[in-house]
DNA sequence: GTTGAAACTTAGTTTCC
DNA sequence: GGAAACTAAGTTTCAAC
């Protein structure tokens, strides 16, 4: 894949805070023409530099109770770390799965309308499972920012 | 507000996937016609059900460092503690801010280009804080899944 | 008050230089 | 890459429910 230049960095950036900007709008930040700049985007869109365009709800659509899910695994077979972890990223509740260093190995933010369907979840998708360890739970009070957005202007 | 019926949560479960699928679309999935599809999610847009639409860059626009950071404030002063969540809200490197039940207080996801920048950011944004008792530092080894969408199919 | 169809307007795509 | 012609999608209007 080609290189991204200055002027794809700051349309991408530009981006990431409103896909829906018109190449005209665009142009008034990016020293392109309307048609080049609408040339870049497609590509990008096209070559998977931009992944998706996604509309963010409003938190109001709710209620949600969110909750930060610390994993330890059991390491000893990797199989059944593999099938956790597919099962996890398939849950729409599951926004958020990191793999991370230290004594815990996974890291969720799973999102669902009440405890009742917490308890649910955690039965379900990790209390019985061969892969876990243990894990422990801490809710979420406020999401004060929660952003997919890159920090470009400080990348590279 | 309005309330939301069936079809605008129907309509936003879409459009969290794809913000740019046409109303011709959508139509394939919601029992109405386009013009009254494209006027509900208009609607929303202005009324704040819809709060943004981002594109979502790829990683490989990277590289990126990222990493959770437990935070643990000192609550006897409430002040400094505002001023702190305003300054890491603003911060483009914090993607997430989240405040939390347990021993500490807020998380943090935080992405930089790499080691030294974490490090000019811990010390700049957290070391002399004083809104900042302590804090705690687990390095992301992958992101597997990162999404803003609620799991809107199970809500309510 | 909301729908659906048609006219209208705006934005994206293609072609050419 | 930029400009113009072309195509496609969103917006507005209006009649009907």
């Amino acid at each position: 894949m080609r290189e991204w230049d200055a002027y794809d960095r700051k349309l991408l950036a530009l981006l990431q805070e409103d896909a829906l900007a018109t190449a005209e709008d665009l142009a008034r930040d990016v020293a392109l023409s309307p048609s080049a700049i609408a040339r870049r985007i497609r590509r990008m869109r096209e070559d998977g530099t931009i992944v998706a365009d996604r509309a963010v709800v409003s938190e109001r659509i709710g209620p949600f109770l969110s909750a930060m899910v610390d994993i330890q695994l059991d390491r000893h077979a990797l199989a059944p770390v593999g099938q956790l972890l597919s099962r996890l990223e398939a849950r729409p509740e599951v926004q958020v799965v990191l793999e991370v260093a230290g004594p815990f190995d996974l890291l969720l933010l799973v999102v669902v309308p009440d405890m009742d369907a917490f308890n649910a979840f955690a039965d379900s998708a990790l209390a019985d499972d061969p892969a876990v360890r243990r894990y422990e739970t801490r809710f979420v009070k406020k999401r004060r920012k929660f952003t997919t957005a890159w920090p470009l202007d400080l990348a590279k």
